[in-house]
RNA sequence: GGCCCGUUCGUCUAGUGGACUAGGACACAAGAUUUUCAAUCUUGGAACAGGAGUUCGAUUCUCCUACGGGCUGCCA
């Protein structure tokens, strides 16, 4: 951990699904410390497990640290000096290092089968016994190892580890950690199908990609003590390790699919912007004031420090991320956010019954209602419930139709009075027909509220809608007056 | 079960022995504003897990208990 090496972090997602909220927050903390210290991040596949593999997940995987623009400088599609950067690439590397063990007699080979340890395992358990290898193909001797090897018997490769040994390590969050090797077991460096296990690739290739520091999530803490054996063994320097406290679901416990939306890919679905997804991960398991929320990615950099790292786990409030994503929705240039919602509009809206004298300039006609639902939203998705109306011809629940039944105001009465008076609004504008409708509620001694509440219910079918006076501008003359008169014929034709 | 780690409002957190009547944010409640809904502003309720030490003094240090999390795989 020279002063001067460079500072090399790396993620190591094993391609098993879609990116996690967890896995994000690492991949995020990872980028952050390499943007403030200069230094690379490099991307490396865990892929060693076949049986979990699904090859779709590395664009799935890719694509979502894109999207949350989390780049990364070296490593899977990117490339660099300490290549291939999926560890089913680099069997031959780990298949070498284990021979080294082997032959230094620090590694040995071990011929009981999966079905039989399991089988044993289950009888400790059972036994309530703490479950350790016994060693039997420890003290195999050596004639009889290279016999059964020549024969074909598959064997897997255990570490042979340090009788009575105390492990330290020094970890950036939780501090000095002692464990003694008594409290191990001669964990499985290489299965029998000759590819390694988690602690002995990432172990090895750490080291082999030169990585100063070691940030992965605190379900790891457990397994360093393992992995610094193997540095010890192969004569590796240690980089340095901080573990992040994991984040928890809202019922607290581990975060898994059970928990409904995990993946970014649906955080990305439901309208959620990846600066509020990395402003609220940046809330979990770190602060710098505790008094500000709301700060950029550029803001995280420049604050971002490891030694404000927590070390509780922390629940994940959806509520929280809503909020944020609703400030950063505010914050938006409009322009931009009509951008967004054109694009989600295309495939939205698709089997709605459009009208048909809209579907031409849709994203002129989303600039003029921005403005109108910006503050209202707190995903792109719920704009979605505002703009439908605006594009989509309006139907009237019962409620609706029944809506002013019980009420005093004289619904037929004001519908007739508005379209007389919108038929002869010449400026079709916001501030026109709203001087021109106040007046008209004074006239007929309303309320504007109780006044609006009708003309609302006819336009929207809602009792809900964006601000009347420019949502009648933006609609514009024909279709207000239809829907006028469309509500106006509901109610009266009801028996 | 064993080992490792943790414990401040419902949630995320500030706090590193006296400045703490424990601060902020989300959520919640009330009010203001208002053409609805939001947004905004004001106000309010709400926490140091429990016990024993150390100390003139503990949210802050130590120990125990309780609770929670992680690991304990030829998963990562």
């Amino acid at each position: 951990m020279g002063k001067d090496k460079e500072t090399r972090v790396r993620f190591a997602p094993s391609p098993t699904g879609h990116l996690h909220i967890g896995s994000a927050r690492t991949a995020y903390f990872n980028w952050l410390f390499a943007k403030k210290n200069q230094g690379k991040l490099v991307l490396r596949i865990e892929d060693t497990d076949a049986a979990r593999h699904v090859e779709q997940s590395l664009e799935s995987l890719t694509h979502a640290l894109r999207w949350l623009g989390l780049g990364w400088d070296e490593g899977y599609e990117a490339g660099g000096g300490s290549g291939p950067y999926r560890q089913s690439q680099r069997k031959a590397i780990y298949a070498g290092y284990a021979q080294k063990l082997i032959d230094a007699e620090k590694a040995y080979p071990c011929f009981c089968s999966p079905q039989n340890l399991a089988q044993q395992r289950q009888q400790a358990e059972k036994e309530g016994k703490t479950y350790t290898y016994n060693r039997c193909c420890l003290n195999l001797k050596r004639s009889e190892v290279q016999e059964r090897i020549a024969k074909g018997s598959p064997y897997a490769v255990r570490i042979q580890l340090p009788h009575r040994h105390k492990i330290h390590f020094e970890d950036t969050v939780y501090g000095n950690i002692t464990v003694d090797t008594s409290q191990l077991d001669d964990f499985i460096i290489l299965r029998s199908n000759q590819l390694p296990t988690y602690n002995f690739s990432a172990t090895i290739d750490d080291a082999l990609m030169k990585i100063s520091h070691v940030i992965r999530g605190e379900d790891h803490l457990s397994n360093t003590p393992k992995q610094i054996i193997i540095y010890h063994l192969l004569g590796f320097g240690l980089p340095c390790f901080t573990h992040l406290p994991m984040i928890l679901g809202e019922d607290g416990r581990k975060l898994s699919k059970r928990h409904g939306s995990v993946s970014i890919e649906a955080y990305k679905n439901q309208g959620i912007l990846p600066q509020a997804i990395l402003n609220y991960l940046a809330l979990l398991g770190w602060s710098y004031t505790g008094q500000q929320d709301i700060f950029s990615v550029q803001e995280a950099v420049e604050k971002f420090d490891l030694s404000r790292l927590h070390k509780k786990p922390a629940r994940f409030d959806h509520q929280k991320l809503l909020w944020i994503n609703g400030c950063y929705i505010r914050g938006m240039d409009p322009d931009r956010l009509a951008a967004l919602i054109a694009q989600r509009m295309k495939t939205g809206l698709k089997d709605k019954d459009l009208r048909t004298d809209w579907d031409r300039d849709l994203e002129k006609k989303i600039k003029m209602i921005v403005p109108l639902i910006q503050e209202r939203i707190k995903t792109l998705d719920e704009a979605m419930d505002w703009i439908g109306p605006f594009f989509c011809k309006v139907s009237y629940s019962q409620e609706a139709v029944h809506f002013f039944d019980r009420k005093k105001t004289d619904a037929p009465l004001v519908l007739q009075k508005t379209i007389e008076a919108l038929e002869n609004q010449t400026i079709f504008s916001g501030p026109n027909i709203e001087q021109n409708l106040r007046n008209l509620a004074q006239e007929m001694d309303l309320s504007l509220r109780n006044y609006t509440q009708v003309v609302r219910m006819a336009l929207w079918g809602n009792k809900v809608s964006p601000p009347l006076f420019e949502t009648i501008a933006i609609l514009g003359k024909e279709c207000t007056l239809h829907r006028l008169k469309n509500y106006l014929e509901a109610i009266t034709a009801k028996t």
